[in-house]
DNA sequence: TCGAAGTAAGACTGATTTAGTCCTAATTTA
DNA sequence: TAAATTAGGACTAAATCAGTCTTACTTCGA
């Protein structure tokens, strides 16, 4: 049970976009972050297919946030697909259930798949012009991942 | 981000132990559970050695729950090894962060870590006999797979 | 005391996944 | 148009997963 390296890195990717102010090259990210840029640059289009970064092409692009803020799950779930705690492809509603121990299982793993979900969605990476102004209400126990304004 | 066929067949086989009377063969409990019996052997003597199942040798032997109770949390970090989501062997207190992003990526994903860790300690595997016995006071909010009294 | 029913443990294997690399476009701007 | 950039597909070495095979060793009952 693990994060994989590609989510690891996207991870980290996002955060120093957040931090950024324009476009930043897949290079020089590579460089901040000090990961592989060919394999940076293929997580970096995943990202982009999901909605997550937006890419500009030629001399003065890059990638940057597409979203004002993007949650830690939404990132996981881009690069190292579902979580699948179990193992049979089950659908969120129908749990085949051929022995009385299957169900019981599967239904403690749903509840873990939940609590992952709530946890990580909880977890957000803002840009920092954005920051503050999402919640208008009071302060949410939200947490930003992204460096605070100091 | 997923659970091994591996840890979850044991954790079926466990369900499967904790509701049975007396010990139990791995053929038996691969039979009853519809998994390769070879593997299971794998899987069950994995589980005894971390101390969650004993073995009993010889014509009436098998397999049977060591403790009353065991946490799905014991039973995955058995079988899967620790829950590692982020890459660098990293112990619990010292993070090395050679560059800022890290700390703040590596700080979430140790929340993650202690989230899962309560979620899944909050749900045990209790053998029939010892159901209920357990806390003395009011009834707790925990979870128990095995099978309910009826 | 022998044989059958069990577990114990290590070596081996095929398939899949991970973590990349390599190469060839296609775009954009100066 | 040249340089800087993304886009995407094909490829690969290494690791992990999911088992299997083989060869023990142990216990109990007849």
């Amino acid at each position: 049970m693990k994060v994989s390296k590609k989510a690891y890195y996207g991870l980290r990717a996002a955060v120093s976009l957040a931090d950024a102010d324009g476009p930043v090259s897949a290079r020089e990210l590579a460089e901040r972050e000090r990961i592989p840029e060919e394999f940076l640059e293929k997580i970096l289009q995943k990202l982009r297919r999901s909605g997550i970064v937006e890419s500009k092409k030629g001399v003065e692009g890059g990638y940057a946030l597409a979203e004002q803020s993007v949650s830690v799950w939404d990132i996981l779930r881009a690069l190292d697909g579902p979580v699948r705690t179990f193992t049979p492809p089950l659908g969120k509603g129908t749990l085949p259930c051929d022995f009385p121990s299957h169900c019981r299982t599967n239904d403690v793993l749903r509840r873990l798949e939940e609590e992952i979900e709530k946890t990580l969605s909880g977890v957000t990476i803002s840009r920092r012009s954005e920051r503050n102004q999402e919640s208008g209400m009071k302060n949410e126990e939200k947490a930003v991942l992204s460096s605070p304004d100091s």
